[in-house]
This record gives structure tokens, C-alpha cells and sequence, in this order.
DNA sequence: CACCATCTACGTGTTTTCACGTAGTGGGAA
DNA sequence: TTCCCACTACGTGAAAACACGTAGATGGTG
């Protein structure tokens, strides 16, 4: 049996989830919060394995809410539910560790699938909220005008990659040019080279255009 | 009729993904490619509305070849297809402009599902690729327990995230010194206390962490 | 108050990096 | 064959980073 608590300011909308709920088998609401406030207390008292979390509520909010919940109780598994779709909102809960996030408008399959994930220990976001977090991560249309000057891993060659990636792992070049069974100061010629090469000032530069063109592992 | 390009080193994989789209009304196999670099060439000569892209390929891969064909046709919409679901391989190929990304273990309806997305302008992820992106808005459960001496950027003092930032920016102790109205001397021991702190050797090893823990930006 | 964390700063000395220049060798391309 | 590129290497010197220790000022906390 998932025992689930419920926290969100409006009882319609907690009356709606229990409704949608109360057919699952395995599914028990074992407690309703109309505040974040009581949550804590809440769990204190009673044993709750997943919980549906309102993010914007009158005196505590869910993201402080989830944040005290996680810390106190690393095991409960958080499930944001929210109208609100904004990237921001949806970042925070994560940060503070939900699994999940469901917009208030899923439906009850999409519900019951949330809480099987993550009841098994997986996360789960309803389709518009992937999509939101993804754009994130994608080149923006507009991003189109690129760098002429730009630097890519194609022109260094293959000494320089490896040079760059000893750098980027803490090795002096006395250490890299052990490593290689060549001179320190060839090393440090390809350090030079590099530097100039990718138009960066020291070390950080190196690094940055290391890991940001995954030279590294 | 929406056109297919697949670009792949294996002709297995490229004959797989033939045969599952093979059954669809709307689709169609316009070209094949087994290597990165023949793609753009294709591109100039044939009209294609959708790539599927493998991300490691032999002489020029999936990253590079996306980012050269967005580059020159930014109308295209690339597919990642890969077996590889590392992070770093997924974020790689959605800056360069990839609006989707597949796993090669996907069922023939996930492919399709792909396509009609993506035809639409939406973007596709399969499930697996969303749950890893997801990973790293979120706070791991894995974390708590694991890595007693893990160090986080809580362990750092306000101070310290801004010295730490300067340095990755490639600032000297003097530069940033200069912009924080302190002696280099104190820069300089925050710089040792951060080496310290952090358990690494040098510059290298402060980038690296900054870069990890989102200090830049 | 005493204690602790943080930020500040200096002394001294070594190691490493950075800068600028030069140059031989070997391999592949025009 | 000639020429260029990549890789190798050295000389010299300045700048920066790293190492180890010490210590005052301040502000918050038990």
C-alpha cells in the first residue's frame, strides 16, 4: 500500500486527487496538509511514502516546504503539483529535491503513472513540463549567428588534445612530459601553442576549452 | 511525405530503422549516409525535412556534423540517435541545434512518435534521455549518503565562490584583487584555503570544480 | 564573555607557468 | 624535390602560482 499525503491550499483540488485516486488498489491518502507548515509535523506523526506537494501556497510555499521535508526525511518522494508551468518554478522544486511534477490539468492515468515511478524509485514529469526543461538545454533559433573565429577540437592536433587533457587533470608539465616520455620543455611548447592557439590567457582557458569540447574522460 | 535522412556508420542500425519506418504512409528514406562528413554534401544536392543523426561516428561525428548542418541549413530538424545516453553526449548534441534525441533500444512507435514531433516543431526525447536531463536539475537522492567528503559549493564561502569564479575567468591573483579592492596576498590565500578545501592540485582542478558545481555564468 | 568562522594580510621561498625566440627532424603533400 | 606541418627541444627571464606559517579584525553564537 503507496501511503500519500496530499498538500495543497485548495480542497477542491485535493478532493479532486482523492477522487481520481480512489479507485487505484494499492493507493492510500493518508493525510491532507491545507498549509506547507504542517507537513513537517505531519511526518513527524505518520508514515508517508509519497507526497503531492502544492508549489504556490498563502504561508508556506512548497519549495521551502520540500526543502525542510528532504532534509528532515531524505526518503520521501516529493511530486510537484502545480497549474504553474514556468521554468523557474519547475527548476526550484527540483533544486530541492522533488522526483516529479505534474501539472494540475493531467489527467488520472498520467497521475497513477506518476506514482508508480516514482514509488519505484524513479522520476517522473508530465510531457509539458520535459519539454519546458529540455528548451533549456536546446540552441535557441536566434542562436544561428556563430562565431566565424570560433575554435573547435579539429584544430588541435592529436599531441595538443592529449596535452590539454594531462593539463585539465592536475598534471604539471614536468608530470605530462614523464607521462610521455618527452621533454618538459616540449610540453611546454605545446602549452604555448595551445594558449595561442585558442586565444585564452592561462590554465582556466585550457580547462574551460577542455571540458567544453569534452576532451576530458 | 516527410524526408528522411539517416546517417549511421553501421548499416545494420540504418537497415533496422528502414525497416520499422518501412510500414509508415508519410515517411520516406530519401538517403544514407555512413559518415558525418558526407552529410552537409548531401544536403546541397537533396531536400530533406528530417536527420537521423548517430552521434559517435568514426571520421566525423554526430556533434560536429549537426552543428555544420544547422550551421549552413538551419531549417533542418537533426534526431540524435545514439546508444550512448551520457550526459555530456545529450546536452552536446541539443546545443548544436539537435531538437531530439533517441536511444537506438527504442520501439518502432517511439521512432515515430519522433518524427511526427518533430515534423511539427515540437521536440522528442525518449524517456530514458529525459530522466538523465532531468537528473541534473535535481537534487540525487544518491547524495546523501554516498561521499562523506564530497564537497559542495556549500562548503564554500561567499568569498570563495566569487575567487574561484574570478580565477576561471582567467583573472590573475592581481587582476582580481584589483577588481575586489584587496591585497593580492589575501587573494592569494583564498586561493590556497579553495585548493585546500577542495582537495586539488592547482588551477586545473578549481576550473574543473566551478565548472561542476555552475559557479560560471 | 569566549569561541568560531570569515575575511583580511604579510613573510619567505620554491615551483610552475608564461613569454619570446630559435631550431632540428621526419612525414606528407604540392 | 621542395615546402609545410607536427613534434621535438633548448635558452633566458619575468610573472604567477603554490607551499607553509602567522595573525589581526569582525561579527555572530553558545
Amino acid at each position: 500500500m503507496i501511503k500519500v499525503l496530499l498538500v495543497d491550499d485548495h480542497k477542491i483540488i485535493r478532493d479532486g486527487i482523492k477522487a481520481m485516486l480512489s479507485d487505484a488498489e494499492n493507493i492510500e491518502i493518508v493525510g491532507e496538509c491545507e498549509d506547507g507548515s504542517l507537513v513537517v509535523p505531519f511526518l513527524d506523526k505518520n508514515e508517508v511514502d509519497i507526497i503531492f506537494m502544492d508549489v504556490s501556497m498563502p504561508k508556506q510555499n512548497g519549495i521551502e516546504t520540500t526543502k525542510q521535508v528532504i532534509e528532515k526525511y531524505p526518503k520521501a518522494k516529493v511530486i510537484a503539483l502545480t497549474m504553474h508551468n514556468q521554468e523557474s518554478y519547475i527548476t526550484k522544486m527540483l533544486k530541492v529535491g522533488a522526483v516529479g511534477y505534474v501539472l494540475k490539468n493531467t489527467g488520472c492515468d498520467d497521475l497513477l503513472s506518476a506514482i508508480k515511478s516514482v514509488n519505484e524509485g524513479q522520476s517522473y514529469f508530465s510531457s509539458d513540463v520535459s519539454e519546458i526543461m529540455m528548451s533549456k538545454f536546446m540552441k535557441k533559433p536566434t542562436d544561428n549567428y556563430v562565431n566565424p573565429d570560433m575554435i573547435s577540437t579539429e584544430d588541435l592536433t592529436t599531441r595538443e588534445k592529449e596535452i590539454i587533457k594531462l593539463i585539465s587533470d592536475e598534471l604539471t608539465n614536468n608530470e605530462i612530459a614523464e607521462k610521455l616520455f618527452i621533454s618538459p620543455r616540449t610540453v611546454d611548447t605545446h602549452r604555448r601553442n595551445l594558449l595561442q592557439k585558442l586565444g585564452v590567457k592561462n590554465t582556466a582557458g585550457l580547462v574551460k576549452f577542455a571540458m567544453n569540447n569534452n576532451l576530458l574522460d
